[in-house]
DNA sequence: CGAAAAATCACCTTTTTAGGTGATTTTTCA
DNA sequence: TGAAAAATCACCTAAAAAGGTGATTTTTCG
C-alpha cells in the first residue's frame, strides 16, 4: 500500500507538479490537493492521509492554523511544512504547533520528496538553514557570563532572582543582609545593562545566559 | 584547498577507516586523529581544522567537554558528534555546548560523510531519530494558555511584561491608563498563581508558555 | 606580603509595584 | 436582545524595588 499524501498549496502549478512528481514515484500517492486550509479539518478527517504537505502563506488563513487541527485528528499524521519563508517566527510557530518537518521551496521539489521518505521513517526533515536555526536555540555561549564579568556571588544572586524571588528572600537564602543583596543587584543591573530586576530576568532567560 | 578535518574517536579501527574514507573523497582531508580529548585544546589550536568529528564516550574525558574549548578557539570550526548514544542527556548536553551536528554510528559512515558536506554548507546534520527528539522539545500543547484562561488583552499585557517593561510603559504601548494596565496585571497574577511581575516573567519563560 | 577585587553592610530618597475596592463602558455570544 | 465576560478607569495604602553614597571586612592572587 503506497503512502498517502494530501497537499495544501495555493500555487496551482506547483501543486500539480508536486502531485505528478509524487504519484510517479510509485511509493507515494496523492489523495488530494487543496489551495487553502479553510476546510482542512473535515478534509483530513475524511481522507486520513499518512503525510500532509503544508504551505504556510495561503489565502485567508495561514497554514500554521491547520497544524493543531490535523494533529488533533491523529498525531501520527506527519506534517511537512513546504514554504518560501525562513523567518524565525514562522519556523518556530510551525514547530511549536506540531510540524514534523520544514522544507524550503528554494530547495528543489526533489528534496521535498526525500523529506517525505525521512518523515515516514520517523525523522524530522529540515532544510539546512532551518536546522541551523533550530540548533542555534540550544547553543549557549560559554562566555556569556564571562562577558558580563559577573562575580561568583553575583551569579548566585542572579540565579535566585530569575526564579522570581524577592530581594528579601534572596538575602535570607544567602544569609546576608537586605542591603548587601541590593548592593549585588545594583552591580548586576549595571553589568547586564538593565534597569531593574524584571529586565534582568527577561534578559537572562531570553538570551539563555548560563549561570 | 580541501576541507580539513580532525577526528576524536577511541576506536582505532573505526578511526582509521573513517580517515581512509574521508581522504579518498578528494574534497576532504584528515589532518589528524586522536583517541581522547585530553589535549584537544592545544591540538585544535595548532591544527585549526574546518571540521571536528567528535565521539562522546572516550577514555577519561567525555568528548562533550571538548566542545566549548574548540568553540572558544574558533566558533567557525564545525563540530559533528559521531556516537552510538542517543539518550536525551548526551544529545542536549552536546547541542547546548555548541555542537553543529549529531550523527549516530548505527547509521553508516557514508552518512557521516554526507553530514560533513551539510555542516560545511551551513546546515545542521542530525540523524533522523535525533532530529525527531530535537523537534519534540518545541512541541507544546496548544492549550497551555487556555489552561490559565488568559483573555486576549491579558496575553498582550503579559507579552510586554516578559520583555521586562514597566507598567507605565506597557500602558502607553497599549494606549490605556496606568490603572487599567495594573488591573490586567492583577488578574494575570491571580490566573498564573504568582504574586508579582518577576514571578510571572520567570514562570512564563521557564515553562515556555506560549503567548 | 600587599594591592586589587569581592563581599559585606548602612542610610537615605524616590519610584515602582502590589493589593484592595468599586465602578463604568464595551464586546461577545447564546 | 440581554446576560456574561472583557476591558476600561480611579483612588487608596503599604510594600518592594531602584538609585545614590560611602564604608568596612574578606578573599584572592601576583
Amino acid at each position: 500500500m503506497p503512502i498517502s499524501i494530501v497537499i495544501f498549496e495555493d500555487n496551482e502549478n506547483l501543486r500539480d507538479s508536486l502531485e505528478v512528481l509524487i504519484n510517479n514515484s510509485g511509493e507515494y500517492q496523492v489523495l488530494a490537493g487543496f489551495s487553502n486550509v479553510l476546510n482542512a479539518k473535515e478534509q483530513i478527517e475524511n481522507l486520513r492521509p499518512d503525510v500532509v504537505i503544508l504551505d504556510i502563506d495561503m489565502p485567508v488563513k495561514s497554514g500554521i492554523t491547520a497544524i493543531p487541527q490535523i494533529k488533533e485528528i491523529d498525531p501520527k499524521i506527519s506534517i511537512v511544512i513546504y514554504t518560501q519563508f525562513e523567518d524565525d517566527d514562522k519556523i518556530f510557530d510551525s514547530l511549536c504547533a506540531g510540524a514534523d518537518g520544514y522544507i524550503l521551496k528554494k530547495t528543489s521539489p526533489i528534496l521535498l520528496f526525500q523529506a517525505l521518505k525521512e518523515v515516514r521513517e520517523g525523522g524530522a526533515p529540515l532544510s539546512p538553514t532551518i536546522a541551523k536555526k533550530v540548533l542555534a536555540t540550544f547553543h549557549k555561549s560559554p562566555n556569556q557570563v564571562l562577558r558580563y564579568n559577573l562575580t561568583p556571588r553575583e551569579i548566585e544572586v542572579l540565579k535566585l532572582l530569575i526564579k522570581g524571588y524577592s530581594i528579601k528572600y534572596i538575602a535570607s537564602e544567602l544569609f546576608v543582609s537586605y542591603d548587601t543583596c541590593k548592593s549585588h543587584l545594583k552591580n548586576i543591573y549595571t553589568k547586564l545593562h538593565v534597569n531593574c530586576g524584571k529586565e534582568a530576568i527577561a534578559k537572562v532567560l531570553e538570551e539563555r545566559i548560563i549561570l
